[in-house]
Parts: structure tokens; C-alpha cells; sequence
DNA sequence: AACCAGGACGTGA
DNA sequence: TCACGTCATGGT
């Protein structure tokens, strides 16, 4: 078992190395049309882009739909919302749960997930995007906590790469890599994981989007629940 | 044809 | 608090 100062230094000269592997990854990804067909743009160039409130409303229904769910499924959910023009502040107070279902079923979960976005949305009648960015963090990340449907994670998705606020994101990949490196126990919970990670480095917004993205590609790679850790260059990282 | 994917919630102990 | 079942589609 390696010390908390250990671990935290490991976490810093990962960042790097994931970086070098992979490049910007540009996260989170927002809609583009492409030969008639919406398909996940990832904006490496203009990662410091201030968003629309569209966009973060886009954003922050990708970080609901992609719960335990392929990407993919995510990106014709959001199509479809995009077709039946849906994925707007201005517009998706008048669908029918109905009508989201029929949007979203190919995410999975789409009962939960429905409802999920109308509590959500109507959470943002009372708490807009410019209220929460501008509150306090923790004070936003409760209240977004509160939404039934929004869990931790997705709710550090939402404070993250919609709202531009320095909270990190823990997911299944990182905590499987994390576990693999023997840098957390399997028992270490989601609190746990986020704090080691925002005590080990700087409060920058840009450097947790790609971090987590990073971890996200490197653990797609290499820990697939089938292949878990196998070939992994980073083995490194296994200091005991 | 099982198994998995960028989780969250309700329940019972 | 925490382990466990449930929610569900689409790709391999």
C-alpha cells in the first residue's frame, strides 16, 4: 500500500503520458449535421469556446442519456431529439413524454430517462444555467444532486463540461484502472476517487475535461470488462 | 446467445 | 451506510 502523497503524485505524471498516447480529445462532444445524419463532434481546437445555453442543455441531456450506455445509442437519442426539435431550452417544455420516449428509447433505460429529463428540465425553470455557474460549486452540485435521475457522476458531467466548473468526473473506466494500478481499493467510493484526483491536481477546468476524457480512452482501450488490463503500456504506474 | 456499455434508484438489512 | 435487484436498447 503506497502512501496518499505517492498516489497523488502518480495521478500527476499520468496526465502527461495519457496525453502524449492519445492527444486532445475534445470532450464533451456537441452535435454537427453531416450528409443529413447528426453525428458527435469532438472540438479539439476550441475547447475554451463559452457555450450557449443550448449547447449546455445539449450537454447536460448526453451526460443523463449516456448513463451505463453506449455512446453511440446516445448520439442517435440526440438525433432524434434534434429532429423532432427537442434539444432546446426553447422548445422541449412542450414535448410529450410520449414523444421523448420515442426519441430516446434507443438509449436504453428510456422510461427512467424520460423522466429523468423532464424533472431536469423543469429543475432549469427554477435554477438556470447562469445561476448554477455562477453559484457556489458544491451549492450547484447539491441542487443538481437533488434531480431524481442525476447521480453523482452525472451531475459532475453537468458541472464540468456544461457549466465549466472544476469538479471531476469519476466513471466505471477509472475506477476499474485505478483499482488494476492498485492506487484505490475496490471498496473506494465515487467521493473518494474524485477527491484523491481534485487534492492531486490544480483546480483547472480544461485539464479535468481532458483528464477524464483521457482516462475514458485509455480504458476503452485497454479495460474492457473482457481484456481487463491486459497489454496496458502504463504498468509503470505500478509502483508499490 | 450471453454479455457489455461514459449509472441511478429503491429496498431491506 | 451498503450490498443487491431493477431498469432496457443495440452492438459483438
Amino acid at each position: 500500500m503506497q502512501s496518499i502523497q505517492n498516489k497523488k503524485e502518480i495521478l500527476k505524471s499520468l496526465y502527461p503520458k495519457l496525453f502524449e498516447m492519445y492527444g486532445a480529445q475534445g470532450w464533451w462532444p456537441l452535435l454537427v449535421q453531416k450528409e443529413g445524419q447528426y453525428v458527435s463532434h469532438y472540438r479539439k481546437d476550441q475547447n475554451d469556446c463559452k457555450l450557449t445555453e443550448d449547447e449546455r442543455f445539449e450537454v447536460s441531456v448526453g451526460a443523463i442519456l449516456t448513463q451505463n450506455t453506449n455512446w453511440k445509442n446516445v448520439e442517435k437519442g440526440l438525433g432524434n431529439l434534434c429532429k423532432y426539435n427537442l434539444l432546446s431550452l426553447k422548445t422541449f417544455g412542450a414535448a410529450t413524454e410520449e414523444q421523448i420516449k420515442d426519441a430516446i428509447r434507443c438509449t436504453g433505460y428510456f422510461n427512467q430517462k424520460a423522466k429523468a429529463l423532464r424533472c431536469f428540465y423543469q429543475f432549469l425553470q427554477e435554477n438556470s444555467f447562469d445561476m448554477l455557474q455562477k453559484n457556489e460549486q458544491m451549492a450547484s452540485r447539491d441542487l443538481l444532486l437533488e434531480v431524481k435521475g442525476i447521480g453523482p457522476e452525472t451531475a459532475d458531467c453537468i458541472l464540468l463540461y456544461a457549466l465549466d466548473q472544476p469538479s471531476f468526473v469519476v466513471d466505471a473506466y477509472t475506477r476499474r484502472f485505478l483499482i488494476e494500478k492498485k492506487i484505490i481499493s475496490n471498496c473506494a467510493s465515487y467521493q473518494d476517487i474524485k477527491v484523491l484526483f481534485e487534492d492531486a491536481l490544480p483546480l483547472d477546468v480544461t485539464l479535468f475535461k481532458e483528464y477524464h476524457a483521457l482516462l475514458v480512452a485509455h480504458a476503452k482501450r485497454f479495460y474492457s470488462k473482457k481484456e481487463y488490463g491486459v497489454n496496458d503500456p502504463l504498468l509503470e504506474v505500478r509502483k508499490i
